[in-house]
RNA sequence: GGCGCCAUCGCCAAGUGGUAAGGCCGGAGCCUGCAAAGCUUCUAUCCCCAGUUCAAAUCUGGGUGGCGCCUCCA
């Protein structure tokens, strides 16, 4: 496997810190809202990169965060006059139930920030003791900036820039305009936890850092996990922040490589909360099957921005229809060897050089291609045909795409009345057309093409989808 | 202002030194009562300029045009 390491920018062949061992772990939502597009696309990015990691035949230990405490959380439930843990368990299972309708797997660990405070106490008081870290006269427990040397090695940034950006906005009593927020303390009674520092609610940056050393970290590795990922903009500064509390608490940086997802636009303008232009995955599965939306959002490299827009969806969903409908052509049989294919390792090879999922996909297009014309040729071939599910198998199994019902998918959006309603309205048809009445036929079709769908005549039968 | 990314066929998109993958759309054909699906086939020298090299879409420099982060954000 062959990694871009966001922070050396640079591809890496990935060495585990254990042999046949992964811990990734990946900023995960801040549960206040219901999950837009870019949730999605981080959350399968990931997905995918434990899946090969996975097919590599390595053991994942794979970690995303949940975070719910939060000012935003707060503020929504001051508003809608209900607990923070309403709010969180609300869109904690919303996130989850969009998730799987994207074929996205559960992490095996989802740490939340409620259930991490033991870990974040640790974590600030060893920053404390080693002069990391500092409280001013209101309470607040800082991150002193200029005491890591490190700091900055990250995001390869200028610190005097920063700190001309940032004075205005900061507090007096902060050593170094840069430093951020370990703890902010709360006095005027608002929703806050209990801790050695007095009551109030932990920074944002630091439950990462803390929960990966109560997951994932082992103190006696040179890093604290493996892989670091998330989203473009959190490289600065979150991530800084999240590298430089592990790398001062601690006796090891946080991440021997960094990953980073582009961003999702929505026809070309930029999806952010502050410009209100998000796009909820919910609104998306109205008029998308979930599947589809997977293979759109993922069929683009991870590291690109990926812009969002109807059209291209199109292509992506007439891209997965063509290996359904292989699928379709070779429905009934049933496989039992897992056996190695060429196919296989072609398809392994070219996502384990940084997720090529372009190469990925024009590999499956070609099998797809293939098998179709050696059907079209050749006829009955059983063996090409179990190969060609063994495939198909190992396509769903890395990247999920393929999951459903053939028949299923491309009848999606047509309600069961209608389905037997057409099924009548086609065994009519077939026996117009067996006494060569073409005239009632071509008026049956007509009434079934009405509904929204197109038919096909093949020596099996007669099928018919959703247009 | 600081740091950084990108520019490949009408559209989406791989390829990072050896002579342009794949998909969508479109044209022609096979198959079919018609159609759909499938199959065959056709369509680019890689934003511009200069340089390095036997050889560049791929490296260097300079333009031009997009975009991101620096503030909550995946």
């Amino acid at each position: 496997m062959v990694i871009f390491d966001s922070v050396t920018k640079t591809k890496r062949e990935f060495i585990p810190l254990k042999e046949g061992e992964v811990s990734l772990y990946v900023c995960g939502p801040t549960v206040y809202d219901d999950a837009h597009l870019g949730h999605a696309k981080s959350a399968l990015v990931f997905d995918l990169l434990s899946r090969v990691l996975k097919a590599e035949g390595r053991h994942v230990k794979y970690a995303r965060n949940i975070t719910d405490i939060d000012d935003k959380i707060i503020k929504k439930a001051k508003e809608l006059g209900v607990t923070i843990k309403e709010i969180t368990d609300r869109f904690t299972e919303a996130y989850h139930r969009d998730m799987a309708e994207l074929g996205i797997k559960r992490p095996d660990i989802e740490p939340k920030a409620t259930e991490s405070l033991d870990a974040m106490f640790t974590m600030i008081q060893n920053l404390v003791n080693k002069g990391h870290a500092y409280q001013i006269s209101n309470g607040d427990v800082y991150f002193d900036t200029k005491s890591d040397e490190g700091y900055l090695s990250i995001s390869h940034r200028v610190q005097d820039e920063d700190e001309k950006q940032n004075r205005v906005l900061n507090s007096d009593e902060k050593k170094n305009s840069a430093d951020f927020a370990l703890w902010k303390s709360v006095n005027d009674g608002d929703i806050s936890f209990d801790s050695p520092f007095g009551a109030g609610r932990p920074g944002w940056h630091l439950e990462c850092s803390a929960m990966i050393e109560k997951h994932l970290a082992d103190s006696t590795c040179k890093y604290a996990v493996d892989i670091h990922g998330g989203g473009a903009d959190l490289l600065f500064p979150h991530h800084e922040n999240e590298a430089a509390q592990t790398r001062c608490s601690t006796n090891h940086e946080i991440a021997a490589y960094w990953m980073h997802n582009g961003f999702v636009n929505i026809d070309g303008e930029k999806m952010s909360k502050s410009l209100g232009n998000s796009f909820f995955i919910k609104d998306a599965l109205k008029v998308y099957d979930g599947e589809v939306l997977r293979f759109y959002l993922l069929s683009t490299h991870y590291r690109s921005n990926f812009n969002f827009n109807e059209e291209d969806l199109i292509a992506a969903k007439k891209r997965l229809d063509k290996l359904y409908r292989l699928k379709k052509r070779l429905f009934g049989l049933e496989v039992h060897a897992d056996m190695d294919t060429a196919f296989k390792t072609k398809l392994l090879d070219a996502l384990q050089d940084d997720l090529n999922i372009s190469l990925a996909l024009s590999i499956i297009d070609e099998m797809v291609s293939t098998v179709n014309e050696t059907l079209d040729t050749a006829g009955k071939h059983k063996e090409l045909k179990r190969e060609a599910m063994i495939d198909m198998a190992y396509i769903e199994e890395i990247l999920g795409f393929g999951m459903k019902n053939p028949f299923e998918y491309f009848q999606t959006g047509i309600d069961k009345a209608t389905k037997e309603l057409i099924k009548e309205l086609i065994e009519k048809r077939n026996e117009a057309k067996k006494v060569k009445d073409f005239e009632s036929s071509d008026r049956l079709r007509d009434e079934i093409l009405s509904f929204g769908v197109s038919i096909m005549d093949t020596p099996q039968g007669t099928f018919w989808e959703k247009v």
